[in-house]
DNA sequence: AATGAATGAGGGTTCATTCAT
DNA sequence: CATGAATGAACCCTCATTCAT
């Protein structure tokens, strides 16, 4: 790919991720390419649909997750690194909705998710799911949840912290509640 | 207010109920309008806004559970009182997102929350308070939080629920992890 | 419905009978707004896709030549009636492709022929039958063609006869040409 | 000219020629550029406008019939020839309107027809000029006819036939009443 | 007061044409 | 010269809102 292509494609890229993260997935098209400083035409040619492009943002975050879950699969606490881990997803995703949307999406196996019927979703899911049974193997996580649930936690405190009127601190105890939920009873 | 404008008016209501809860937020109102038999100038006529009608309906189910709050204060067993609320909020709100928006900007003092400026927004706060305080006095819910992490935690999962996709028993385990994070340790 | 509806309604068919003939199909739909003096939305209150609106046109063009046929049914001279009908036709539809597409629509049976699965298209097939039929019987016409060929033939003059550029000596002479080829040979 | 944009050039054309074949004029530019295996850029640069590349693919054509007709000019029996070409022109045209297109073109005079001003079309005129009076003369072909009833003939015939619906028999029997109606009376 | 037709800004998408690589 | 990325006007269509009936 030219280098060209390849800058206003990562600058189309980034401005989705702003303007999206800000308005929600109803934000137009129209928006991001100003954003972006590109014409209109630019955006459809490097993502022919709006959908494609929701789609390229939300596989980015996933796969990410998924890279900082497979680093974790050999660390020595298992429990701690996935308590530190949902705490990172929350507080990265707490002001993007996008992210966490995707986290949602790849939760699902329905038709309608994309993301969660893609390989990268797949992988994340398979991972999330690794780090979890050694954690509940390790005696710290309790036993009666899945990755599933997992995850629709991570997604449920982001999407309460959506509203950036909420400060750091209540999204902080709000947390704490979730992990302590989580961790297997004496 | 004549008797068949205040009929109008009703049905009106109860049908964006029935669609926003079925299409979100962003269904038309012409669609509203055909639910209830009217045309779509009576819509206009008595919410001059779709935000207006929005925010009636979400000040509706607010002013609902605060009543359900209050009820619940002369409840002999506080702790378990506050949790089967929470557990009713959050499988009410399940599938109807725009019942869960009205709790989470109930929660919010920010600009552009009409609901939490509203008073029967303050009214529900306050109920909740009262009954978290007493639940708190009881022994039955840890201390470190406040209303708005209650709030955040009951819109947070209800939002996670969103994806119908998820079965009932996700929801219920999910739930279960957020109601054992918010008893006191022994 | 309405008067003032019903007189947009008229207004818009009668643009887009005139812009559709000037430009054929591929004309804009904002042009015909404009030209009919309303708003864009107005046109797609009334014909809910382009498509239906062309096919509305159509359906009109096709139910006058197939009243035509009809009358023309119990004229005495058979083979008269029918080259006056074709006459007729052609310089109806000699400055007017759209009547002329949907006469050849009509001919097929084929998918995407919208015009020709309709009651009315079939209807006029009807008609236009049946009068060639005691056209041939009156020893008028040639044995050999049916109602495809007729319409092909007329068909085929209108579209040549498209270029309006063409005077109406040349429209006159090709005409007389296909007439003198229908006629029974002594 | 280089070879190498030589090559190019006839690639783009013949591609042009079979594209605009099957989608007529309105087929996209890019997808000819696939075709012929070239960048977009290098169509522009060899044919500025799409309008351009239409013409020279239609001079070619009618340069086609021109040679054809020029050959003819010398046959035996003129009035069976010019039958023939006539039937040819419509069995080649029946199924690319582009070439039709071109035909109905050099009858003309008109503004805005390019082909007809060209000094090619203006050629084809004549040859067909030529053949038609050699045939009336030869008393096969009616005298009062020109070479533009003539042209507008084909023309007819092969629009009347563009709909592929319409199957071999009924393009054959449409034919032979025109060329019947083409015949001097006894 | 009720109705629903009219409005037009705005949204996603396409494509001929230009121009940097 | 060739390439294909960039551009933006134009297209079809939707929907909140206004206003004549």
């Amino acid at each position: 790919m030219r280098a060209d292509a390849r800058r206003n494609r990562d600058r189309v890229l980034e401005a989705a991720r702003a303007v999206f993260a800000e308005r929600g997935a109803s934000a137009s098209t129209e928006e991001i390419a100003a954003k972006a400083g590109v014409g209109i035409g630019t955006v459809f040619r490097h993502f022919p649909t709006k959908e494609v492009l929701l789609e390229a943002i939300l596989l980015d975050r996933v796969a990410k997750i998924s890279a900082e879950a497979r680093r974790l699969t050999t660390a020595p606490d298992p429990g701690a690194a996935l308590l530190a881990l949902v705490k990172h997803m929350v507080e990265q995703g707490a002001t993007k909705r996008m992210y966490i949307n995707a986290l949602a999406d790849a939760g699902l196996d329905s038709l309608g998710s994309r993301v969660g019927q893609s390989t990268v979703g797949r992988e994340m899911v398979d991972e999330l799911g690794a780090l979890l049974a050694r954690a509940q193997v390790a005696g710290a996580i309790r036993h009666d949840i899945g990755v599933t649930e997992l995850i629709a936690l991570v997604v449920g405190v982001s999407r309460a912290a959506e509203y950036t009127a909420w400060d750091g601190g209540v999204l902080a105890r709000t947390l704490e509640v979730v992990i302590d939920g989580l961790r297997a009873r004496g």
